[in-house]
DNA sequence: TTAGAACCTGTAGTTACTACAAGTACAAGG
DNA sequence: CCTTGTACTTGTAGTAACTACAGGTTCTAA
């Protein structure tokens, strides 16, 4: 019920006030009504989506993620089927990176391991930084 | 010894031909001599730093920090206590990065396993991307 | 009324590439 | 020697998801 201008709204929701205008832009988030001066003023609705994306995004959906499920928010009835394959596929994506990562842990363990700290010619990691 | 072309080099290094004109565009590869009409023509030595930045980019470091480690590595004695500091403080980001991620994923099992896929009208995954 | 904060617009910068377009060089086969 | 096709050359624009201006206007509170 209760009307905000983009710095009230970013407050409410967390999200930056320019990145509320970079969402506006990229048709994510509606256009609001303006005052008579051209200001935005925001309603409850758009706050309730703002925190949506950015939860959406904390979570590591990607813009075009964030936009398929509120596509699907926006149809009169919510398929959750297709909601949960979104989820699923993402949830996929997120132990990739984070099996890699691991990896990408141990080899920087085990190099770091290797260096003394002293200043000798060969200093261990970049030796193998510098095998293939 | 043996000159080569980029798309040589490329194949040679695992690093694609336009990459390896981005690097010499903001100065991580040197210069390479030329043929009559203008081809690049490198060398072992260009390998050898290719192949470097390559495996440290695999590795997570970003650019900035190659670059970091390859005026290490230029400089007549590397400093291999610079070079740790280098690593050690990426090993931070990464395990950053790794609980991060399965805090997500932790969530995103949590979210999906609440929802039966069927088409109800409040799908629970939409519901807890609602929550602040 | 006036000062200053917050807003407005459009545009450029960030990271690390990738993908053109339009033209030139080179290597191999005939 | 000539042709053909691949690989090369350049500069520029696009990608993701913002972020940061500049230069000007509106709103709010004292």
């Amino acid at each position: 019920m209760k009307n905000r201008t983009r710095g009230i709204l970013a407050a409410e929701s967390g999200v930056k006030a320019e990145t509320i205008r970079y969402y506006e832009k990229i048709n994510l988030m509606p256009e609001p009504a303006r005052t008579e001066g051209g200001h935005r003023l925001y309603e409850d609705a758009h706050l309730q989506r703002l925190r949506f994306i950015r939860r959406s995004r904390e979570l590591g959906f990607t813009l075009d993620e964030v936009r398929e499920l509120l596509t699907l928010v926006d149809g009169q009835q919510v398929s959750c089927e297709k909601v949960q394959h979104i989820a699923d596929a993402h949830i996929k994506d997120v132990r990739v990176k984070i099996a890699d990562l691991r990896k990408i842990e141990r080899i920087l363990r085990d190099m770091s391991s290797q260096c003394s700290g002293e200043d000798v010619p060969d200093c261990p990691i970049i030796v193998l930084l510098q095998d293939d």
